[in-house]
DNA sequence: GCAAACCTTGCCATTAATGTGAGGGTTAAG
DNA sequence: CTTAACCCTCACATTAATGGCAAGGTTTGC
């Protein structure tokens, strides 16, 4: 499908869907007349790339960990061992969000039930 | 203390530091010679930001969240009620990047084990 | 075959967070 | 007192993600 379409099928602009090309997150092939061409899947991996973007990683990041994600690119591919190291480090990377999250989640819905619990009659 | 004392403390430059205090995330009071005056709190008020920042929260989120994490600003303040709504909206977005990061994690550590469990003789 | 709609590649603008330097007071050490 | 080290404000630069526009080729519908 062309730019447009999966523009229209995600929700996100031709200009960004141009950008993750440029960052290496997506790769679409040209059609003879030099138009991008996305296959059906590209629709599951834009939309895991917005997650992901929009959950604070950055494009970096998800390069990293895009190739192990979706069920369609190469999951039994041969990542260089390298990449294997990076992965790992993403890993950590992530479960340290999820910490901090959880610890600020915590306080926060305990500060909230302090005022609920307590006094709203004002 | 002064702002490069701060600084020195939690690594974080005195341009951040600034830059934290224009957009209302710290209130260090000013000397009589215009200096920015910090309490010792703000040290542990500036790590809490650093962290929140480096999780992918704006300044925005984390002037809402902020005043009912630290133990210093005011846990028992009364914030207009329309901040209440403001907190209990950062708690179900904090609750969404949590899950989606866990999803992912989860993928990402299924695909390292498929990896690890199989094959490491090449 | 023409016009509207879509595609291409630049390039310039914006927002958030951050870096950096200039120009000018203040404080602290010798 | 002088000088180095700090502080102030202002302003411009940068990076990442994004928005927008322009000039030009393509496709599609009539």
């Amino acid at each position: 499908m062309k730019i447009g379409d999966l523009a229209a099928r995600t929700g996100v602009a031709p200009r960004l869907l141009r950008y993750y090309e440029q960052v290496g997150i997506l790769h679409p092939v040209r059609s003879s007349n030099g138009y991008r061409a996305y296959g059906e899947p590209a629709v599951e991996r834009v939309l895991q790339i917005r997650e992901l973007l929009d959950v604070g990683l950055t494009t970096d990041m998800i390069r990293e960990v895009l190739p192990c994600l979706g069920v369609e690119p190469q999951p039994r591919e041969c990542p260089p061992a390298k990449d294997l190291d990076g992965l790992r480090g993403q890993l950590v990377n992530i479960e340290k969000r999820i910490d901090v999250l959880q610890r600020n989640h915590q306080a926060i819905k305990k500060f909230l039930n302090a005022w609920e619990g307590a006094d709203t009659t004002a």
